[in-house]
DNA sequence: AAAATTATGTAGTGATCGATACATAAACAA
DNA sequence: TTGTTTATGTATCGATCACTACATAATTTT
């Protein structure tokens, strides 16, 4: 069956994609509705007719950026060749996306919300969720690497997960802090260094 | 000359220093006044008259947290032995303040406000200026250990000065999301594996 | 055509934000 | 005592918060 009723004025996905900045920029609690709107060039009953709510909004947002903004940084994880070309993947291609330039410096899931101790405690869940995620894809491609002897049995996956994401994390916040991509380089090339040491 | 009229009601450093709880657990701007006058044991009024405003008093907490919790981190930084020791005592001191259980997990100047873009730009740069600030100490603790022989004259001090400052934000991020001391040692202990490759 | 359905813009809701006016209380100075 | 000064509690300020009631516009169905 075809839409019935007025057709909607506005593209959705463009007007998630404004949303999304907005929260990326702001974080959830310092984007106001007001803010919202405009960036999405709609009112607020047009944002909760398509949408449902802020909270619900910002969910949308979060998993279009994990979608399009993640995917570039963390997607290759499984796929590449050994374990540590995947996490150098990870460290270079964030110091890249973090000062692409045309977006907000640093990552969504850690600048949104981390207080964990906001309004809305679904919001800081859903962002500590992805972030755990994060560690626990990285620390099951370090589990595998030991499996395939890319590294020994007494490899520590889970610290090295957690070393690596703690890295990825504080990128955020040098990001932030107006960081050059070089410099992020520098701090991913830092982490790695560790690498011969840590699998030995 | 003594103080003139009704004396003050309430102990000015207790009020500021559940003030600084407050901020550091919620953050500048969740934390409202009313979280705080609660906290504090007093009215608004009384808040106002003695710390000026809601921006006063998050700056005054952010200097007594630096003073008080943030001592045990960095002062020894200058003292220690060699930068090595520096470093690998800062890690140390940050994997057990972020977890002593009677304080909020995670680094105020990290947590407080890293939207960078909030309702107040003043609060934004003052904590920015001190994250830089414990960069530039780094810093200039690994250059004079370069003049004093520690380290090889082509160590890069600016690019470990932010590595290693970037694993310390990254563990405000991982206390807040509920890692362990274990862990947090964990990740210091790798981040200090790196040294030897860093410095040759 | 008329009815049904969905979207939009205007204009507001009560709640909460940071901040204060004002009268009163409690101290010292005269 | 009387006056001065500072602090406190009550009760609020205008602004903004997330959110929505309602009338109207724009489309499909009958």
């Amino acid at each position: 069956m075809p839409q019935r009723g007025r057709p909607r004025g506005f593209d959705r996905e463009e007007a998630l994609r404004r949303a999304m900045e907005v929260f990326w920029t702001q974080g959830y609690d310092n984007a106001s509705l007001a803010d919202l709107t405009r960036a999405m060039g709609i009112n607020a009953p047009s944002l909760y007719a398509t949408f449902g709510s802020k909270e619900a909004l910002f969910h949308e947002a979060v998993e279009l950026y994990v979608r399009t903004e993640g995917s570039g940084i963390w997607e290759q994880v499984e796929t590449a060749p050994t374990a540590r070309a995947a996490i150098a993947h990870v460290l270079r291609a964030t110091a890249e996306a973090f000062t692409r330039g045309d977006t907000p410096r640093g990552c969504m899931i850690v600048l949104a919300a981390p207080q964990m101790q906001g309004a809305n405690a679904q919001v800081c869940d859903a962002l500590k969720a992805h972030r755990q995620a994060n560690g626990c894809l990285l620390e099951r491609r370090l589990k595998r690497a030991v499996e395939e002897g890319e590294l020994p049995a007494s490899t520590d996956c889970r610290a090295l997960a957690s070393y690596f994401v703690t890295v990825q994390h504080g990128m955020s916040i040098q990001a932030r802090d107006g960081a050059s991509r070089e410099t992020l380089q520098a701090i991913a090339d830092c982490a790695m260094a560790s690498w011969s040491a840590l699998t030995s």
